[in-house]
RNA sequence: UGGGGUAUAGCCAAGUGGUAAGGCACCGGUUUUUGGUAUCGGCAUUCCCAGGUUCGAGUCCUGGUACCCCAG
């Protein structure tokens, strides 16, 4: 195979993405080799067995396209640079995004600088999401097929490591991609897509956290006060969460489900109001810790964007302030339904990913239209 | 212990004597590279207990039991 284009590291799960991205790169002429990362150590019986099928898959697809895999484990790097982080959020009551650090600090840092060893100049991944230059620099660009995109979770990445990136899945919608492994015999083509934190998996959530961080129980109440329910510690429920409250019918009340409203870490109580509108539940501005450009400044002082504060989310539009200390305060047009601190707030201009920041507090403006 | 009331699933709750609504919660599937949301499905052979009337009782009758309210 001549590999006019270079070698590349593509980083393998063994799902079907990250196959086909394989797939491509080879017919484009790349020198392409496999990196299969394991990150998570802690063994409880059925994650081990996912990420061993998941290594087993990997290694057929690439036996298969007559590649290499190399293998590597960067537990210790995720656990110190992603998951510490993540449970310190916890602990402050907030709801962190994990696998928007995940891809900072190990996918396009420790990655990428493994396939530097490995002598590669470039690596790939299975996002959907394109990278482009425009007006002469690397853009993160919102993949094609708008129901895939992925740029949310990589708006932290910065343009150096963007620019050092193939995303060959980016160009394609997801359909096409599983035609193409069908059609190359690739044997992740019709395995179900992954869910849950990224090298982790999918967990009953809330027991997951109680391994990490101890129960605290308290009262749930209505915003007027009344007891309503049992909560078993904060850091297990965030805004927006109906399920898990365990709050049933009660006398002199609708029949609405309930919803986690806010958290009063001060005494220790959960809100939840009914309704899947009621407005506690919603706000029209936010700020933000300080914001992650993928271009490394803000785009301007002030303007108007469209915005998303939770993955898959249609583009808010947004007018955006950004704030001297590198913070950022966002006001959207149109009120939002629970924004949550920890989350991220992620800023686009059209297709391109701007970057983006964690959500440090939201409230509601009620002056006028800027 | 004089009077009145209520007893239906974990909770709230509907139910002309005709073969147990609905909601919430919970559980499972789908959606989804975080959390969450959403969506689909499951969830009382049985109506506090025991007798009785009836072709047929959650519904009517009798007797218990429990709880609530008013009166003390």
């Amino acid at each position: 195979m001549t590999s006019t284009q270079g070698k590349v590291i593509v980083g393998m799960s063994g799902g079907v993405d990250s196959s086909v991205s394989a797939l491509l790169l080879l017919e484009q002429g790349y020198q392409v080799e496999g990196l299969f990362m394991k990150n998570w150590d802690e063994d409880d019986g059925t994650e081990y067995c996912t990420a061993k099928d998941d290594l087993i898959d990997a290694a057929a697809v690439c036996r298969k396209l007559g590649i290499p895999l190399h293998t590597a484990n960067f537990a210790a790097e995720y656990w110190d640079n992603v998951f510490e982080h993540f449970l310190e959020e916890y602990r402050a009551g907030r709801t962190p995004n994990p696998d928007i650090l995940c891809n900072r600090e190990i996918k396009f840092k420790v990655f990428l600088d493994y396939a530097e060893k490995l002598g590669a100049d470039r690596i790939a991944t299975g996002h959907y999401v394109r990278q482009a230059i425009r007006n002469g620099r690397p853009r993160l660009l919102k993949g094609l097929d708008d129901n895939k995109d992925q740029s949310y979770f990589l708006h932290a990445v910065p343009e150096a490591a963007i620019a050092r990136t193939l995303f060959p899945v980016g160009e394609l919608e997801k359909p096409a991609v599983r035609a193409l492994a069908e059609q190359h015999d690739l044997i992740t083509a019709r395995k179900k897509d992954s869910t849950g934190i990224c090298f982790i998996g999918e967990r009953r959530f809330r027991d997951f956290l109680q391994q990490y961080l101890p129960a605290q129980p308290g009262r749930i109440e209505t915003p007027e006060g009344d007891v309503i329910g049992q909560h078993m510690g904060l850091m297990y429920y965030t805004l927006g969460q109906r399920q898990g409250l365990g709050i049933g019918g009660l006398a002199n009340y609708s029949e609405d489900p309930w919803y986690v409203a806010t958290k009063d870490l001060g005494r220790n109580v959960l809100v939840a109001v009914q309704g899947k509108h009621h407005p506690l539940l919603y706000s029209n501005a936010l700020a933000t810790e300080a914001m992650e450009w993928v271009a490394g400044t803000a785009p301007a002082e002030q303007g108007r964007f469209t915005a998303k504060t939770r993955y898959r989310q249609q583009d808010q539009p947004c007018t955006l302030r950004s704030l001297p200390d590198g913070s950022a305060e966002v006001h959207f047009d149109e009120p939002q339904w629970a924004v949550t601190p920890g989350q991220s707030l992620v800023i686009y201009d059209g297709d391109i990913c701007l970057g983006g920041g964690v959500i440090r507090t939201t409230w509601n403006a009620q002056e006028a239209a800027a």
